[in-house]
DNA sequence: CCCGTGCTACTGGTCCAACCAGTGCACTGG
DNA sequence: CCAGTGCACTGGTTGGACCAGTAGCACGGG
């Protein structure tokens, strides 16, 4: 039945197009090192000679490049287009897209943050220095502070506590995602939180968990802290997901009640093994 | 100290490019349901007029959503440029800057990984459904059926069964993430394990391996899933990493000790090293 | 009758020439 | 010496033009 064989198979080709190549040049240049955050590329005109192109498309890469937060252009600059550092603002943006257009749900966003959240405590706990133990504690002292300048400032402490510990996990990956979920979360609920009648208790309680996973971190505890961080996002935020939605939530909740099978999570194991 | 005080405090204003407003409207448009994946945006002629800007700042508008993954243009099309279903492309072509410009480094991509994956798996045993048990099952077969096809068809079938397990964890972000990660991991070192001498052997016990992942999200043991997929992956990454950066796998791994602080990692990492 | 061929009216891809507004820097006048 | 003013660039935007590719239709041969 497979009788498709050929000693002849071509492949398929499709027209490349010259912004795209133009693209691809400028990125891999940057990728071999060879072009560097805070280096300038040549004025537009310049590159048209350069790329034998239009400056058309050439500026319709430098915009692709743009959208990206690769490069900036300014008018006027005679120094031409910007080479900007690595910022989580591309993946932002991809992620932002991908919870608006495929409609993720707050769930899943907290889900996730538990996940990555959890995990940079983990790797903090075994991994941090002293003087990554010592920035942790400055941003708790921080969020102390920040409780009675209200609702606003607190949010941005507890932003800082929490990139020190992405920070202190050594992994960009969970430093740059988490930044971003955090984001997206944030934004979708900062309002409801603002208008909460008891937020400062809200405040005051959170400042309570914080305290706890630090201490653990400084204890070197990584396994508690992850279990406490998990357990204090769930609490922060369960209020805000469906009630059928917090399934997925508490699966991850699960994991430590290994040690203490105690007060469960509504119900039990949920999905009946089929057969 | 903080006396910056002042009634009139207006905001920094920035020109705002015209191409930038084309694509906020229709990323818009997409946002709010108003366009959907499939169906045609007008012609770029026509799109000039409806705007009222000039074909070139249309185009640039054009060029940016296309290179995210958003749109496609096609010459010759009459029906005009396509709405693209969402796609990880725009995340994965981010994240591979990333791993490249940042020069993020196979540890830290293997740790990410451990961490999606591990969690997928704990939500799967907890959440799939019987049709998604079957659905991983099938792909253990197809593994076990691609181990005499080469190292190429089992990687195939490889991708297939952690695709199953993403899928069932209910989350997006894991599916996209992971996804993501093992491209970007696989480009890295796919040609090292292709030259490997024992590749039959190392297949062999990656499917082992799999299938015990498997009985345990057939048991809904999620905890005990999560913990053998991050033993896995470490084992079979663990000797393309140099001996320094493992220390970060390594406090990923430790989590589990707490049960059985048994029979640490240090000595039998399993493949020894050919050479 | 049907099927294939060619035409045609569009599409997007690229280029060119021009104008405007913003910026950095050198030059000039005090 | 310093401050103010141009100048010579920059990028932003426009309009028009041409080319190549595609889909669909009308035509003509079977």
């Amino acid at each position: 039945m497979t009788g498709d064989e050929g000693p002849r198979a071509f492949h398929k080709v499709q027209p490349v197009r010259l912004y795209q190549t133009i693209v691809d040049q400028i990125e891999q240049a940057l990728a071999s090192g060879e072009l560097r955050p805070g280096q300038r590329l040549p004025s537009e005109r310049e590159l048209v000679s350069q790329f034998g192109a239009s400056r058309g498309t050439v500026r319709e890469a430098l915009r692709v490049l743009e959208s990206n937060g690769v490069v900036r252009s300014r008018p006027g600059d005679p120094r031409g287009p910007e080479i900007l550092p690595f910022s989580s603002q591309g993946i932002a943006k991809q992620l932002t897209r991908l919870t608006q257009v495929d409609g993720i749900g707050l769930a899943e966003l907290v889900s996730f943050r538990m996940i990555l959240d959890s995990s940079a405590n983990l790797l903090a706990a075994q991994l941090r220095t002293a003087e990554e133990l010592a920035a942790i504690e400055a941003t708790v002292a921080a969020m102390r502070d920040a409780i009675r300048d209200g609702y606003q400032a607190f949010s941005e402490a507890d932003v800082a506590f929490h990139d020190a510990i992405a920070m202190a996990s050594r992994n960009s990956l969970i430093q740059v995602c988490n930044h971003v979920v955090r984001e997206v979360v944030l934004s979708l609920i900062s309002d409801k939180i603002v208008q909460s009648p008891n937020s400062q208790a809200l405040m005051e309680r959170s400042l309570r968990h914080h305290e706890d996973v630090l201490a653990q971190i400084r204890a070197g505890d990584g396994i508690t802290a992850a279990r406490i961080s998990r357990r204090n996002l769930y609490d922060y935020y369960a209020d805000y997901i469906p009630e059928e939605e917090r399934r997925a939530l508490i699966a991850l909740l699960q994991e430590q009640e290994q040690a203490a099978p105690g007060p469960t999570l509504s119900g039990d194991t949920a999905i009946q093994d089929p057969r």
